[in-house]
Parts: C-alpha cells; sequence; structure tokens
DNA sequence: ATGCCTATGCGACATAGA
C-alpha cells in the first residue's frame, strides 16, 4: 500500500501533472496541499476517471487540502481540533484502507517574529494534542503533507541561506523533534538515514538547476504503521516537468497488515 | 540589500508562498 503526499501548489495549474503522476506512479492513497480552490471546484470527475475517490477540504484561493484513494475513504476529521475561529483550510483526515491519514498543509510561518510565525506555532501546538489523541489510538496512522519545518540541516541546501527562515527557527524544529520523540517515526528517514533528500526547490534563483532544495514534506507514522515500511522515498522527476509544482511527490510503502 | 518565480483573484496589481 502506497501513501503518498504532493503539495500541487493549485489545482488548476496542476491537473496536468497531477494525473499524470498518479497514472505513472499509481498511489493507493495521495493527500494532497495547496489546492488553491474551493471545494465545489475540485476536478473530481476527472479524477474519478483517474482512479480516485476524492475528499476534498477547499479554500478560495488559498491552502486547502484533499485525500484522494482508490478504495473508498471514511472522513474521520475536517479542519485540525483545538481553535474554532481558525478559518484556514490545512488539515483533512480519513480512514482508508484499514489506514488512519491525514493530509497536513503547516503554517509556512514567514515573516519571523511576527502574527505568522505564531500562528505556525499555535498550530504546531494544535497537531501536537491531536497527535497524541491519534497515536493513544494505536491504530496505524500516517500523518502526511507540508510540514513547512527543516527538521535539521541536513535538510537543506545551505543552513546559512535559511537561517532566519521560519522553516527552520528553533521553536519550528523543536515541535516536530517532540514528535519524533512522542514516538513517531520520519518514513524518508527511516530509509535514508543520512543525506539530503529534498522535497521542494524555489522557483526562482535557478533552485532546481542548482539543487538548492529543501525536506519540508514529511510523513509520520505512528508505530502500527511504522511497523510495516518496505520503503519510502521522493518523487524527484516530477520537479523537472513543464509547469511543475515547487513540491515533489513524497511517498511511503506499508506491507499488508 | 533586494529580488529572483509562480498561482490566484470580483485580475489590469496585490498577496502569498518558502
Amino acid at each position: 500500500m502506497r501513501i503518498a503526499t504532493f503539495n500541487i501548489n493549485g489545482t488548476a495549474a496542476r491537473l496536468p501533472r497531477l494525473l499524470e503522476w498518479l497514472a505513472t506512479t499509481q498511489p493507493d492513497v495521495a493527500c494532497l496541499q495547496e489546492i488553491k480552490t474551493v471545494s465545489e471546484n475540485f476536478p473530481v470527475e476527472a479524477l474519478r476517471e483517474a482512479g480516485y475517490h476524492c475528499l476534498v477540504h477547499g479554500q478560495k484561493g488559498f491552502n486547502g487540502v484533499a485525500i484522494l484513494s482508490k478504495e473508498p475513504a471514511t472522513e474521520t476529521q475536517r479542519g485540525l481540533p483545538g481553535d474554532d475561529a481558525d478559518e484556514q483550510s490545512r488539515y483533512l483526515e480519513a480512514d482508508v484502507g484499514g489506514v488512519r491519514v491525514a493530509s497536513i498543509y503547516l503554517p509556512n510561518g514567514n515573516p519571523q517574529p511576527g502574527p505568522k510565525f505564531d500562528y505556525k506555532l499555535a498550530w504546531l501546538a494544535r497537531l501536537e494534542r491531536h497527535a497524541a489523541a491519534l497515536f493513544a489510538t494505536e491504530l496505524p496512522v500516517v500523518l502526511a503533507g507540508d510540514y513547512n519545518v527543516i527538521p535539521t540541516d541536513a535538510d537543506v541546501f545551505s543552513p546559512a541561506a535559511m537561517a532566519d527562515d521560519a522553516l527552520m527557527q528553533p521553536e519550528s524544529r523543536a515541535a516536530y523533534r517532540r514528535l519524533l520523540y512522542a514516538g513517531w517515526t520520519d518514513a524518508i528517514r527511516a530509509r535514508t538515514p543520512t543525506g539530503p533528500v529534498y522535497t521542494f526547490w524555489d522557483y526562482q534563483a535557478g533552485a532546481w538547476a542548482r539543487n538548492h532544495g529543501l525536506r519540508i514534506d514529511h510523513l509520520l507514522l505512528s508505530p502500527r504503521a511504522a511497523d510495516r515500511i518496505t520503503d519510502a522515498g521522493v518523487d524527484h522527476k516530477v520537479r523537472g516537468a513543464e509547469r511543475a509544482s515547487d513540491h515533489a511527490p513524497a511517498w511511503v510503502d506499508l506491507r499488508a497488515a
């Protein structure tokens, strides 16, 4: 069973690339971020023809997450608990194939310091609380998405160039690290413990051509899911296509339960 | 020091991204 996460950076602009990637790699579940459209305008018909069911938590213009799946999925949570005033569409969760899967689009947090960074840290705190509740269920759980956190200096082309960025502030990293300490497994690092495994390359300054990348898209697995990892990786080639997203898909393969 | 690109929207620039 392959579970993937892909920040597509706009549905209207990216649908051809999304369909190509699905046809080529055939993930069983695809968690999408930055769909940048209201749910009503999400191309469920084109995706149905491609073999996928859709759960969509959209928003006009920005943000927005979705879960595509070959088998029908049962929604378990829409929006991250912990702040009823939070209107941003950044969290969607469902049961599919016996696994609890979340599609996460964590706030970027720039510029920092400031209100956007405060929102990011508050969102991370809410995620920690919700993750703890999921962990306690002892279900196989995969928290997949764009975390907008560079976990360590090994996950960025130049720590110095990004030193003041919200993605690698100590507070952002500490929150991510607490998830690992709590027992969640970073699937990419479980398979590739050292060296760069980037998932994002900026559109600017020739970042892709220079391999100036970041690792910010992650799959965090509960013990019951982590026990089943057979492989994990990044579909780098997707980033090199015409009119590509600035993110590449990341994925984990789980053996049958 | 700044912007480099890209996507979206009641578009003709502003905002957001990371």
